[in-house]
DNA sequence: CCCCGTGCCTACTCGCAGGTAAGATTACTG
DNA sequence: CAGTAATCTTACCTGCGAGTAGGCACGGGG
């Protein structure tokens, strides 16, 4: 899968520390998204790393806080890539949209980033879990803002906040969930999958079974829309 | 949390196996769901089970046949639970509903079950992965049907499949993470939530920002919906 | 009453993986 | 070219937890 697996026949070529440590960071998302925190050895790292054991120790610290530091710098690409796509000076369906098709096109181009984010992270009892809990937080408050400007929901307009980020949290799950699913289908481009379930959180099975679906105002159709 | 954690002051009664299994399989449950599967230890388990640990082996084999067994024993739980729930000759909507009640009926009465069931098994890269991937595969199976039989989907009319079970993984997928948000705000009742995703999925945001809701069939409003 | 089998326990073995001590090697600097 | 400091390594210690050997109690049948 990843290219640059130095052979590791004796010695490593000496690098400055800021590269090692780079390296090093993308062997364990390589590493821990294929196995998951506990099944992954700091041995099988250091292999992939092309480097030895002590030099993980040296640079990153224990295995928790270079497991940390993973899903510190995968989070904060993921959000980076988010922010950048979202179109904030649009209508909320627009901002809506265009969110849903960065984060699918995140996912799509950087498979083991999210497995490393949502599969291993969000399992492990430790500290991880707060570092993810964050970055899910952040991503279900910025959904039930949005929501929350779109109007206000009338059923229960007391409780508007948990209302809608309980919704919010529903919709995060319901973009994790589909990107799994992708994952095992990957035949559709990213546009069309987020088109789905643009459609499904914006119209609903109601008005999609009665035909009535959502279409982007730039006169792309949903399904044919290309990434970026 | 669990009653009954016996005090294990020297030996423990004589019990005939068939209890024993089922008081060591509870206790899996407990442990598995607090720590996760690598996190526990089987000395925990046993000693949570008020029993030795040559009995675990004695009794249920492996670790990761205890673990297996786990996930199977609550796997079929919740299945039956849900199809006990669902009222099968009501239209999509309403059958849709009675599911998504008897889903988080079921989460609220049985934490570590769902625990056990969503977070811990779907991050082990075992033979475990596959029984819940089972699981999930037959309830995105059992909503791509539900979703099938509510008509045709008009914008992608030849990939019906793909099209109802993306969906489908879409919606369990949001019922998952809403699950997982409600053991973190657990003070509302389950009818509640569920009327939630019942709103999202049915009407979605573009209906629920316009004021449109959707109402059980037997005039019950869904935020006053009580549970069972 | 004594025997015997089933249920149960104490007390170990053993391998694996996290973490480290101490020394070898290489690039840069004067 | 020699000194020095950072880089890198081999080879080890150590604790933890899965799994097991072998023996102790307790209740039912002769």
């Amino acid at each position: 899968m990843h290219a640059e697996q130095p052979v590791r026949t004796g010695r490593a070529k000496r690098l400055p520390r800021a590269v090692r440590e780079r390296q090093i960071t993308d062997a364990a998302v390589d590493v821990f998204s294929r196995l998951g925190f506990h099944a992954a050895s700091m041995d099988e790292i250091s292999e992939v790393a092309g480097i030895s054991k002590p030099m993980l120790y040296a640079y990153l610290g224990s295995k928790e806080e270079l497991f940390a530091t993973c899903i510190r710098r995968e989070a904060t690409r993921m959000m980076a890539a988010i922010a950048d796509g979202v179109e904030t000076d649009q209508p909320p369906d627009v901002q809506l949209w265009s969110g849903l098709r960065a984060f699918f096109g995140f996912v799509g181009g950087n498979r083991p980033s999210w497995q490393v984010l949502h599969r291993q992270a969000s399992s492990q009892g430790g500290p991880f879990a707060e570092e993810l809990a964050d970055l899910r937080g952040r991503a279900i408050g910025l959904v039930a803002t949005l929501l929350v400007r779109s109007g206000e929901f009338p059923d229960v307009p007391r409780a508007g906040d948990k209302e809608a980020e309980s919704l919010a949290a529903a919709l995060v799950g319901a973009g994790e969930s589909l990107a799994d699913w992708w994952l095992d289908n990957p035949e559709e481009p990213a546009g069309v999958v987020a088109a789905r379930l643009m459609n499904l959180v914006w119209m609903g099975f109601g008005d999609l079974v009665a035909g009535h679906v959502w279409h982007p105002p730039s006169r792309r159709a949903p399904g044919t829309a290309e990434q970026d």
